[in-house]
DNA sequence: GACCAGGCACATC
DNA sequence: GATGTGCATGGT
């Protein structure tokens, strides 16, 4: 297995910090995590602005709006039917167990705190996650489409890895650390966006002479698997 | 005018 | 348990 503190210095030796959710207040952060799910950051970015302007963005307003009205301010950010009722499901569930209170959520255990997300319908694996790290700053690896992408491109993990396997392979290598694993999210999807996306665009990679010996899945890579 | 983006739930086999 | 499908906008 390759050494992923490793990966972490040269990609942030090549790009830098990455600042992302830096400024926004963690309620931001909450409801971020679920519009982005499958969608471009910049289109939340004007469903978000949509609800500050409206004074939406508190749990108990998101609650309460009806419906239809929440979906048209979320529109601009995709999926506004299923997102509005996602959104709302978290919302009813930080007002029903914590009163409203990010701060009084983020004061259960992790693990315990993870379980409870995942039971709420439109909260899968990598939301819960996102909200655990970018909102609690819990030490929680975050795994996406571009973290699987750059392992298998890499060949430094199967083609059939799960969420679970991808986030405790992180986990393992690391020390635990919230500032780390925020960084690190963030610069795997930087790379996965400028050289993993398209197959030529695999030159210039800062991570070309990381693959395993022989290329990907040591078979050599062919065009399907090579980054 | 395709193609893609920081997923998830649900139906069907 | 695995695989397929619907959801929708905005940028390249």
């Amino acid at each position: 297995m390759i050494a992923l503190q490793q990966v972490y210095h040269r990609l942030f030796e090549r790009f830098g910090p990455q600042h992302w959710w830096p400024g926004d207040s963690p309620l931001e952060v909450v409801v971020g995590a679920v519009l982005v799910q499958n969608t471009n950051w910049n289109n939340v970015k004007k469903a978000i602005a949509n609800l500050r302007e409206a004074n939406l963005l508190d749990p108990q307003s998101l609650v309460e709006i009806p419906a239809e009205e929440l979906e048209e301010r979320i529109r601009p950010a995709g999926y506004f039917r299923v997102k509005a009722r996602r959104l709302q499901n978290l919302m009813r569930f930080l007002v029903d167990r914590y009163g409203g209170s990010l701060e009084a959520m983020f004061q259960s255990p992790p693990d315990e705190l993870r379980q409870a997300l995942l039971s709420v319908n439109g909260v899968g694996p990598e939301t819960a996650d996102s909200i655990l790290l970018y909102a609690g700053g819990m030490a929680v690896f975050v795994v996406d489409a571009y973290t699987y992408r750059v392992l298998t491109r890499h060949g430094w993990i199967d083609e059939e890895a799960d969420y679970h396997l991808m986030q405790e392979t992180f986990q393992s290598q690391l020390v635990s650390d919230a500032a780390l694993y925020n960084e690190y999210h963030a610069l795997l999807v930087r790379l996965g966006k400028e050289y993993c996306r398209k197959r030529p665009k695999c030159s210039g990679c800062p991570l070309q002479d990381m693959l395993p010996p022989g290329g990907p899945h040591g078979v050599g890579g062919d065009d399907e698997s090579f980054c």
